[in-house]
DNA sequence: CTAGTTTTAGCCTGTGAGTCGAAAACCTGG
DNA sequence: CCAGGTTTTCGACTCACAGGCTAAAACTAG
């Protein structure tokens, strides 16, 4: 006998300040009614990772994805109740500035007041958070959560939400510039309400996923 | 539909000073008498990681892996020419001082210098390298590597067979003792054949996966 | 006792992260 | 048009740690 096989992914964009992940109300049993992460069956002929895409096309129309990685493979015989199945997890990030309708059955819930969770799904949330945390600080990973030009300000913000402590602009805006993952655009933006330097625009250099060959790591002040 | 699930791992453990990785000629079709990583089918009540364990336990008799880690499911539909499969590759350690017997079908070989691969096998051993190296640099790892008590200099050889650089004896001390990671048993070695002052011996504080939260790196010399 | 070998410890340097404060560039209100 | 408030940016300083080099320590063999 063989087990079934389902495709999950823990979808993450920085909304109202908060990291938060989408996801749905399941619609049958087993936990009928429960948050859930969204995906399905894996069908013949397809990898998983069409396979999550495809799930998170049809049912949800996130279609904005930046970023797809592989997260883990769950395999506890028990974590279905009903059936022997395993489960592969994904990490998708969606940026900003995009904000995918979703149907009535979803929603964005922010990744610290998590409700309960069908599964494992609970922990599966909590490893794509530190998965990106830790990403982001060897990686441009955060490309994928940033709009496609963006002040140092927003990023900041965006840093902040995702690694939940305080990250110094300025420190940011070097330490991101001598890597070579981010580089001035030359425009600028009008200020704001109250005045204030117009800003400078940043782009990621590359739109995918490079490693910095320094480690070194954006740390928690103090 | 469903596929057909197996387990496989990549076992790596540094032998006449080379990284090296278990390997086993397939006894049946496909790729039949082709080296492969050892695993098998994943069968009703067991979880991945149990699965695994299990072939290595039966087949290959490799009962003291230090250390063990899932790296990746391999799911591309044409991966396996007669049917439908897929494979969770793990990554596991065993530690320099033991010889495990292995049968005849089975063989420790060179990772920078493997034959040729069955299945998508290669590139699932190049990765548990990878996985390797980079957590030399972040973790303390290298305990699934190391005999429980060793010298600086020993420890050396390990690093650099594992790394492929050379790395100085002085500063790995230094930087290990200084992240906790190794600390003094207060015994020390007979020196060798050609005398020189005895070398102190050391050990790993902690036999499970730590990670530093200072991120910095043992780079390559230069 | 001397020469050779290996390990250990100390000193120095360089790099990059983190902090702080001041200057730059803009607004609004008087 | 000037003064005060706001936001961004730049430069100077500090600090921690990795990496390199050299000398000292501790031992063997002849």
């Amino acid at each position: 006998m063989r087990p079934a096989h389902v495709t999950l992914a823990v979808v993450l964009q920085v909304r109202e300040g908060r990291l938060q992940s989408l996801l749905w109300q399941r619609a049958r049993e087993p936990f009928l009614g429960a948050w859930s992460l969204p995906g399905g069956q894996l069908e013949q002929g397809e990898t998983l990772e069409q396979s999550i895409r495809r799930h998170l096309a049809d049912k949800v129309d996130v279609r904005e994805l930046a970023h797809l990685e592989q997260l883990a493979t769950l395999s506890d015989p028990g974590r279905n109740p009903l059936e022997w199945e395993l489960a592969t997890a994904y990490l998708g990030l969606v940026p900003r500035d995009v904000d995918p309708a979703v149907p009535e059955d979803t929603a964005w819930q922010p990744v610290s007041q998590l409700p309960e969770l069908a599964f494992d799904h609970r922990e599966i949330v909590l490893a794509g958070r530190d998965r990106l945390r830790a990403k982001l600080s060897y990686t441009n990973i955060a490309y994928a959560l940033a709009p496609p030009v963006f002040s140092i300000s927003e990023l900041r913000e965006l840093y902040v939400a995702a690694l939940g402590h305080a990250v110094s602009a300025t420190n940011l805006q070097r330490v991101l510039l001598r890597r070579g993952v981010i580089e001035l655009t030359g425009e600028r933006r009008g200020p704001g309400r109250a005045g204030g330097r117009p800003a400078g625009l940043y782009r990621f250099r590359s739109q995918r996923l490079e490693i910095t060959d320094q480690f070194a790591v954006l740390r928690p002040p103090g």
